[in-house]
DNA sequence: GTGAAAGCGCTAACAG
DNA sequence: CTGTTAGCGCTTTCAC
């Protein structure tokens, strides 16, 4: 438990007060070249690093982010947390991480938490709809995914295209024939699954077919039982279809081993198409063929902005759409 | 952007000095039932909340607990994650997640990072074994999953009963009479892996087989990829063999889409058990046996004895076996 | 160019 | 039981 050292030892050392030493440090000017190298090289020689709660007390700023995020073991929501993370930390930020389980309650607590750890932003992905967001104290902060409901004004909100997502995939299935596609989506109708749905008809309407209602279901719950389950009725019910958009890549593969399980032929006698493209869609005995969100971008962009929004520059859009793309695989 | 309400502000308000206001908080007790009562309604109806960078400060500890994850996209790793953020929030605490990508370097600015920060203790989820961890303000900490290099005595470390998994695995295999079962792992030799492997060796020796040495196989990448082609590689090279154990279920898969595309039946011709029991491992088309690790409980425990640390409290153990159980699938 | 000093919000002696 | 006070490590006027 050795102590450690402080801005005073510094000072004492280099014989300069701690004024200057955090002059130094924070690149402030107003110090000679000369005092400058003494300070740096005795902060080197005994590797003394600032105390973040002293500065972040003074400033009323700490270098940490929050991220909001509904589930950290949904492979997708995980790529867009190591990207935010990976970025935020080059700019010298840390992460706490809040791992909300589409509980609101735990979401509003969590935010209350982040609140009292004065973080400088919040980065919220995919928050549920439902909480309306107390933001007393005007953190910045950056939307993915879905657009928040919150007492904010200027909202920043990112958000991968997925109109063009959802028309893409109808289209892929449509080009091959398809004219009975199923929509298994949120019954939650999040913006994200809505933009989805309007893609789907849309590319519905450009073949000059009217989808069937009933095609498009919402289930309770985003899971692989929940796909399998909906997909088992459909067939023991009689219903008759040659595609399935699966909104997620779960909800695909969900339907892909129902269909495999009553001997249905993917893609021969039905195709599918997911959405996210994460590993299991492409690591699957079929692969399964879905639209790509880009992770990468979304994590840089959501990290840009907000930094930008921390350090107070105005920020020249507030909405951003991201492309996505089809990833053909075996499945259509 | 309104102004936080400090501690101050409530003793003005209850008419009584800030230290009194502090003990409230912290039940430090010595103030009368009356003033309890009074300062605790003015705290709850101005929505008062300590600012724990002040509070971090003076105690020079935070709420804050670091948790280092190799790889925050693999399942197994998020689910352990997930567990211990849930048991740390609802003690009070905040998690910082740092990504290490099994990069060294980047783990080592990590530990600095979480000094700089003054976290109350750090949790290592699978750090890797190559980087010597220098912690010198004695940090409390709580290691999982591998045995780690560290310049720190008296190592709490919790792990799955890797020996008994590796041996559950084999065993499963001899039974249904498999002889000549390849053992995928990782070339880095870690603990976990190494226990595995004895306990492959073991299970064989039970069955009174000697095992091939060059069935045990390490791969550089621990990923789908890897496992896939190793196990084309084998096929082609006309290695004849009738059992896979992986030590991942992403081997596991991989060499399950491998031997099919290759028109080898699993289980009939070869079997698998693959390690950890993701939900990928349940939910693909023909579903792997696999060996469970008790995630749930590695999480609690790692949270009980962290805070048991940082409480200065004594361990009675430093060293946990958590136990594993196979489960049957389809593959076997 | 540099230093002295105030103070961020909080806790913990110490004195009463 | 309660208040006064010193100071945690740092930044930032304000003077010189």
């Amino acid at each position: 438990m050795k102590k450690q050292v402080t801005i005073k030892d510094i000072a004492k050392l280099a014989g300069v007060s701690v004024a200057t030493v955090s002059r130094v440090i924070n690149g402030n000017g107003r110090y000679s070249k000369d005092t400058e190298e003494r300070v740096l090289r005795i902060i080197k020689e005994h590797n003394y690093s600032p105390n973040m709660l002293g500065k972040g007390l003074r400033t009323n700023k700490t270098n940490t982010i929050g991220i909001v995020v509904p589930d950290i073991t949904n492979e997708f929501f995980a790529r867009i947390i190591q990207e935010v993370e990976k970025n935020l930390f080059r700019a010298g930020y840390t992460t706490l991480v809040c791992n909300t389980s589409e509980n609101p309650e735990l979401e509003k607590r969590y935010l209350e938490v982040l609140n009292l750890n004065r973080v400088s932003g919040t980065i919220y992905i995919a928050g549920d709809t439902r909480v309306k967001h107390e933001e007393p104290r005007g953190i910045p902060a950056v939307y993915i995914d879905r657009w928040p409901s919150t007492t904010r004004k200027d909202i920043v909100f990112i958000e991968s295209d997925n109109f063009e997502g959802g028309r893409l995939a109808a289209q892929e299935m449509l080009k091959c024939g398809c004219r009975r596609i199923i929509f298994l989506t949120d019954e939650r109708r999040t913006s994200a699954h809505q933009s989805r749905c309007e893609g789907y008809i849309r590319a519905h309407r450009e073949f000059g077919v009217v989808p069937d209602e009933r095609f498009i279901i919402g289930l309770s719950e985003i899971s692989f039982d929940a796909a399998y389950n909906e997909v088992i009725r459909l067939i023991d019910n009689n219903v008759k279809f040659d595609g399935i958009f699966a909104s997620t890549d779960w909800l695909a593969l969900g339907s892909l081993v129902a269909l495999e399980s009553r001997g249905i032929k993917v893609p021969e006698q039905v195709k599918i198409v997911g959405f996210d493209n994460i590993s299991i869609s492409k690591h699957c005995s079929t692969p399964i063929t879905t639209i790509n969100q880009n992770v990468t971008q979304m994590g840089e962009l959501a990290v840009d902005l907000l930094l930008k929004l921390i350090d107070g520059k105005e920020i020249d859009k507030k909405y951003y759409v991201l492309p996505v793309e089809l990833v053909k695989r075996s499945t259509t």
